[in-house]
RNA sequence: GCCCAGGUGGCGGAAUUGGUAGACGCGCGGGAUUCAAAAUCCCGUUUUGGCAACAGAGUGAGGGUUCGAUUCCCUCCCUGGGCACCA
């Protein structure tokens, strides 16, 4: 027989595949649909290494299993076009990014060709082609009119490397993630997208993502950073007049009120400005303010250094709570950026207060004591089983398939409580029902259709509590293929009733016992409230007139519906995350499609003049004026007003790399569309993606912003489903032999060209899916690479 | 500091309804083939004692539940990732 030859084997295969072109997906609608996405890459000039196609590989076997249990597959590949490397290639070069940009595409395209990948290129996209921007565009146009991109002047992240703004998202410990420059705040006329207001949403269906990796939604969850509290109002007087005027503070301990010592605002708070006159010691107030906005917010943010600040004498608050009156101070440690931009400052119960409290000599008072009960609490451990279960969608039930001793079949019922996890009801009248409309109708069905995917393992299935020896009599299967998205197409007809067969989890038993008090609490326990010791946990409530004795839990409810009674305050939420800062000072990028007009303001360009094309330009060069390039094309910013007709300019800003992967998997339903984003029709039947495979490093950018276009574009109806992405799997990254990050800068870069060339695709293909778990980074491995292609020679 | 994931041979790593720990691959040892080497094929390979049969120990550490724990629970240690003066 022939030697194994993958270069022969494999050209000869990818070639036929081309010329048969089998690789095209039809919109037909006979088959269920499967859409599989990688994310998609930047086009860089370094080409491919050996890591990129890992992802690739992975959702490559995953389509070609779907397309053999017939499933019509959409698994398509496109290009992020636009961006930063392309446009500091053209300062450097004088190319044009486009140019070097479709060279790489070029380059990539050859590279994935020869690795075999089932792509139907006919759908393939480029963000920065104006028959796609056109689109990008269009939603911004939409979010402007729904009044969710705003124009703003507040300070803003800059790096003056890039000379560009930046989002919160783009900031790697207060450096820029692009080129490592310490990034200041600088106030710059910019565009920001209300991402705030969906906050809440994309924080709460994260629960309608079970198939999502937990890490990520937990990245996602602190990164929105909902926190629960009140907002408390106390008054200020200026000597020894109360004032009408009232300073909010947001906290999430209204219930250490009784506490609060002393009161904080941020340098930038206006209370500063707005009592110039009243502040005795101002002189000294601004230069503290001054030394602190001059500070790069990674040195304000320093935790190791001191705590600062300075005393607002002349000026005080009032307690809404017991009416004692607290200093007011300005120090650095408060962050404008967060809640009010002022606390009431609880140095018992609060690490920072409690640092501070000690530098400057102010008073600590204890309102919390931890409470001995609560920390002797009850544990509940639960078993869970896996069951073979039908499902009725219809009717919104599961049943249970129960198997007694003798092989007779009954079916109980599952309330569905949450998605993976259901308990049995133990109701025995419901149970007894729907062993009656059994009985009644096709034992012989289920048999038939149920048994092939059950198994009977009585014997490995006996079970003893302390309670006694109990026999688990559920049928269940041992095959594991039997996920939820992996359901046995065979649907069950019974009493009229379609039912579904899959397997699901339900909890067994419960068990409760008691924890000892923890090892923390122990301590504070044992040195009962010392000097030095800051309680910051939950507890119950002490010197605190009427919420003494009452856990924290408690004490917070007492305390807001006082403050909403009184006026002076009331339950509150705060958010982390920050509205996206959307505008660029670049040049490659979209255009943001609008125009500046002195007698109408800002005017959208209108829907049919879109795209509106990237002009050329001489010089890439950012101004870092905060203009991007394109201010200095003057005939190009020239443009009449769409709105009164008068001389206007247009806005001169680009649009975030961002922009364009924030909506991109739409686009490959119907690439070609030029009447609107997409065929709704086509959404209706391909979306959601299925299974999408990328970097975790996405978590709290691209996921983020693409949740939250996609949102926007469900509640204007361009769209049929409120989440992108059923299923996110993150790949790991390959690292070098020597362990390293693969890198130009260490020599150590292996590419998938010479590998292919060496061992051949197919066997490349098996050692990357056999390199470890799949989300894990992981060294290369020459040897391991030798492993499996001598597997493929064994096979062959 | 807080949150998340993980810790199994010389190495990468298998083992999820709680039921034979170490699949598969790498490496290593021995053998076959060869004039010789490479490649290939076969056998062995957690560890301790033993010529062997066999016996003991063993999944980061300690405890718990169980007839039975890599798997479930608690405490602690370590590694990786994320966040961080977020009130």
């Amino acid at each position: 027989m022939e030697k194994y030859n993958p270069q022969k084997i494999e050209a000869e295969w990818q070639k036929k595949w081309i010329d048969e072109d089998v690789y095209r997906t039809e919109d037909t609608k006979d088959k269920p649909k499967f859409y599989i996405l990688d994310m998609f890459p930047y086009p860089s000039g370094e080409g491919l290494h050996v890591g990129h196609p890992k992802g690739y590989i992975a959702t490559d076997i995953f389509a070609r299993m779907k397309r053999m249990r017939g499933f019509n597959v959409l698994h398509p590949m496109g290009w992020d076009a636009f961006g930063l490397p392309a446009e500091n290639y053209a300062l450097k070069t004088k190319t044009h990014p486009r140019t070097s940009t479709e060279k790489n595409i070029a380059n990539f395209k050859a590279q994935l060709a020869k690795l075999g990948f089932s792509y139907d290129w006919e759908r393939e996209i480029n963000t920065s082609e104006a028959k796609f921007y056109k689109w990008t565009q269009w939603i911004f146009l939409q979010l402007f009119k729904k009044g969710l991109a705003y124009e703003s002047f507040e300070p803003i992240n800059w790096c003056p490397s890039c000379k560009t703004g930046l989002s919160n998202e783009d900031l790697e410990d207060g450096r820029c993630e692009r080129c490592d420059s310490i990034i200041e705040q600088k106030p710059i006329r910019q565009w920001v997208l209300k991402i705030t207001d969906y906050a809440d949403r994309m924080l709460m269906d994260l629960a309608k993502l079970p198939h999502w990796e937990e890490s990520i939604k937990e990245m996602q969850k602190n990164w929105i950073g909902r926190s629960e509290g009140a907002r408390v109002k106390f008054k200020i007087k200026a000597g020894d007049i109360e004032t009408n005027e009232q300073i909010e503070v947001f906290t999430t301990r209204p219930d250490t009120l009784f506490g609060a010592t002393y009161f904080v605002v941020a340098p930038e708070h206006e209370l500063i400005k707005n009592y110039e006159l009243r502040i005795k010691n101002y002189d000294e107030i601004l230069t503290y303010v001054n030394k602190a906005k001059s500070k790069s917010d990674l040195e304000r943010t320093d935790l190791a250094k001191d705590k600062s600040g300075a005393e607002l004498k002349g000026i005080s608050v009032v307690n809404p709570v017991n009416g004692e009156e607290l200093p007011v101070w300005v120090a650095d440690y408060v962050l404008m950026g967060y809640g009010t931009g002022a606390i009431m400052a609880v140095p018992a119960h609060d690490e920072r207060d409690y640092e501070f409290a000690k530098k400057f000599g102010l008073p600590i008072r204890q309102v919390v004591a931890p409470d001995i009960k609560s920390y002797n609490k009850t544990v509940k451990t639960l078993e869970v089983l896996k069951r073979l279960v039908l499902r009725a969608e219809e009717i919104n039930l599961d049943f249970w398939l129960l198997g007694g001793l003798a092989a007779v079949f009954h079916v109980g019922v599952i309330w569905r409580e949450h998605d993976d996890l259901d308990i049995v009801t133990k109701d025995k009248a419901t149970y007894e029902k729907f062993v009656v409309l059994l009985e009644s109708e096709g034992f012989k069905k289920i048999r038939e259709k149920v048994i092939p995917y059950a198994t009977y393992e009585l014997v490995s299935n006996i079970f003893q509590n302390s309670d006694g020896v109990e026999i688990d009599t559920g049928v269940w299967s041992d095959k594991d293929s039997l996920k939820e998205e992996d359901f046995i197409p065979d649907i069950v007809d019974f009493d009229g009733v379609k039912c579904k067969i899959l397997s699901l989890n339900f909890i067994r038993s419960i068990k409760e016992y008691q924890v000892k008090t923890r090892a923390k609490e122990k301590d504070f326990l044992d040195k009962k409230y010392l000097d030095g010791f800051v309680y910051s946990e939950k507890g119950a409530a002490v010197n605190s007139e009427f919420l003494d004795g009452l856990t924290t839990s408690e004490a917070k409810t007492k305390m807001i519906s006082f403050l909403l009674e009184k006026g002076l305050g009331e339950k509150a939420v705060n958010y982390k995350i920050k509205d996206w800062v959307f505008s660029r000072q670049r040049y490659w990028g979209e255009p943001i499609p609008l125009v500046h007009c002195d007698v109408c303001g800002i005017v959208a360009v209108p829907e049919s003049e879109l795209p509106v094309l990237l002009p050329e330009v001489e010089h890439y060069e950012p101004s870092g004026t905060g203009e991007s390039p394109l201010a200095t094309i003057t005939d190009w910013v020239k443009k009449l007003c769409p709105q009164c007709g008068g001389a206007a300019r247009r806005e001169t800003n680009t649009m975030p790399q961002w922009a364009g992967s924030s909506w991109y998997y739409l686009r490959y339903l119907d690439p070609n569309n030029d009447k609107a984003l997409i065929d709704i029709a086509k959404d209706k039947y391909w979306s959601p993606v299925d299974f999408y495979v990328g970097g975790a490093e996405h978590a709290t950018r691209h996921l983020i912003y693409a949740r939250f276009w996609h949102k926007f574009l469900f509640d204007i109806g361009a769209v049929n489903y409120d989440e992108p992405f059923t299923r996110l799997q993150h790949v790991g990254l390959i690292l070098a032999e020597d362990g390293r990050k693969m890198s130009k800068r260490w020599g150590n870069v292996i590419n998938p060209d010479s590998v292919i060339a060496s061992h051949g695709a197919d066997a490349m293909r098996v050692y990357e899916m056999f390199m470890g778990p799949f989300s894990q980074s992981c060294a290369w491995s020459t040897n391991g690479l030798t492993g499996t292609r001598k597997f493929l020679e064994k096979v062959w």
